[in-house]
DNA sequence: TATTTAGTTGACTAAAATGCTCGGGTAAGG
DNA sequence: CCTTACCCGAGCATTTTAGTCAACTAAATA
């Protein structure tokens, strides 16, 4: 599993879809406008998206893209994973023996075994649960004050 | 969070660290030939590992890089974020209303909500869990089959 | 004290990934 | 026709990755 801005671009455009749809198909000129993403961009993103069934197009005036299932058919993992087309595996195409190394092969078991369990956990999550999820989190907020998991983005320079 | 090869790295060599100490420090080179990491490379990596606190360092004959805490208090996350030092926040430092644009504000508010929960999740994780918990996964492995997880690693071209 | 080991640091670089532009297509409506 | 909006490929500037090279410092040992 791979995650760097290039999902986050089209986990949002996916969200913007989602919220939106429903008055017939978004154009990527409009998603573009909301979310300060070049157009020419979306459109490659969308083509894999498009390519591995996680939206429709519809040609000419009015046309647009539409999500292709229901919303809690869709993980969060599928959608990184369409735009992320061309990661290969770890070197040793999971065969478990790489390179004669011990060493190696046992910390590239336990890497694996850690990229499963991101993996899982990411497909677990569906656009219709954080669309939903946030619906309620207003008063969670408070309650639930977890101050570690943001200082990781903080800025450091 | 950001999740890319570099995190593999960093998180490959602090678990092979974390399996050869006892016999004191272990040194860079060792390291270097066991995960097949270049040696200059991974000076870089340890290089914020240690300023981040998660390792310590011996100089002279002998020497080499010691876990700095515990294994269960070494999340995976701090090993990533560690390596990853210059991550900025999303583009509006969390103030939450960024650039007037309303659909723009919202997609960003969800996707900062599934940001948090990776974050929250890989925090959950120790180096200590990596490593026991492979020690009983051997009989699991067969009967919790979770054929989808293997999807997205698999080559494409 | 001289020498070897191994971390420390900084400058530099080839190669890949990212995010984007440009320019031409093609299907569908009006 | 003509406009809209998806489709597609080539190319490109910037950034990130992963690495080399070289000089330096601290510790151990002979």
């Amino acid at each position: 599993m791979k995650l760097t801005t290039r999902g986050r671009y089209a986990v949002t455009a996916m969200l913007d879809l989602a919220l939106r749809e429903g008055n017939g198909p978004v154009s990527l000129a409009e998603i573009s406008e909301r979310q300060l993403i070049s157009l020419s961009y979306l459109e490659q993103l969308f083509a894999k998206l498009r390519r591995n069934g996680l939206v429709r197009s519809t040609r000419g005036p009015g046309g647009g893209y539409s999500v292709a299932r229901a919303l809690d058919e869709i993980s969060v993992s599928e959608i990184i994973g369409a735009v992320n087309e061309s990661v290969d595996a770890t070197s040793c195409g999971g065969k478990g023996n790489c390179h004669g190394s011990e060493g190696r092969c046992l910390t590239h078991d336990l890497w694996e075994s850690l990229s499963s369990q991101i993996e899982e956990f990411l497909s677990g999550i569906s656009l219709q649960q954080l669309i939903t999820q946030r619906e309620q989190s207003a008063d969670m907020a408070l309650s639930e004050g977890t101050n570690e998991s943001k200082v990781v983005f903080q800025q450091i320079g």
